[in-house]
DNA sequence: GATCTATATTCTTTTGAAGGAATATGAATG
DNA sequence: CATTCATATTCCTTCAAAAGAATATAGATC
């Protein structure tokens, strides 16, 4: 049964907190590195592996614009994938961790639809 | 951030192929551990070992019948675990693994009915 | 009570992941 | 082209999980 899951992939992704909350962050619409730093409250270390730990693993995909690598969801998710997330949306109503993350992004929010705090100029959502 | 967020403790039981195994089979009824050797052809130690794991975390119950010890999903799960386990359900239906466990189990099944192949007797389904 | 059966635990080795400090890269700007 | 800004990578240490072999336990049976 050395056959390769590709559930567990996913799942591997989605046992770490941090990953969870970047990803919850990132079902609101794509986001650069540094708002992920202001919006979870992590070091910059942290936030950048986290995210090329779900990039290797096709959970996230990136672009880079000027000096800034913008995040996002893929655009056509895998079934297991949306499914995973779409619950994972859900788990997350409730949960303060993850509703303080919503918190301070909406508080970025406004900045972003000119011009984010870092310059990057993402509009969210 | 330190806070113990208890999804993670979901994630990190699924991100395991053997878990996410016998949480599936377990969607078909209570099992007892030698029906899962035969189901997962996995060897005992691994077997008992990650049922061990599961009940640590809450994922699944157990309850001794004389030899034998039956494992169940909880009956009143939180909606957080009630919701993930309906996501394995739904993403396991495809997958080759996942239904050639399903295949072994109904294989078994009709002895359950009577008396288990190690004399268990644990109807299932 | 010795034995058998089903299951759990201990011990050990190997592997991988997480975190932080420091450094490197790559684009933009003066 | 030197510098700055945003991000990535490397190096290191720590910790936990997985697997298997061997052994222990707990209930049933003779």
């Amino acid at each position: 049964m050395n056959v390769r899951v590709e559930l567990i992939r996913i799942y591997e992704c989605l046992c770490d907190l941090t990953r969870l909350r970047l990803l919850h962050v990132l079902g609101q619409g794509p986001l650069c590195v540094c708002h992920f730093q202001a919006v979870l409250r992590e070091p910059q270390v942290k936030i950048s592996k986290h995210l090329g730990y779900l990039r290797e693993r096709g959970l996230v995909v990136c672009e880079r614009q000027g000096n800034w690598m913008v995040y996002a969801l893929p655009r056509k998710p895998a079934r297991e994938l949306r499914t995973n997330l779409a619950c994972l949306q859900d788990c997350a109503q409730d949960n303060p961790v993850f509703r303080a993350d919503l918190a301070r992004l909406k508080k970025l929010a406004p900045q972003f639809a000119t011009t984010g705090p870092c310059g990057c100029g993402v509009a969210v959502q």
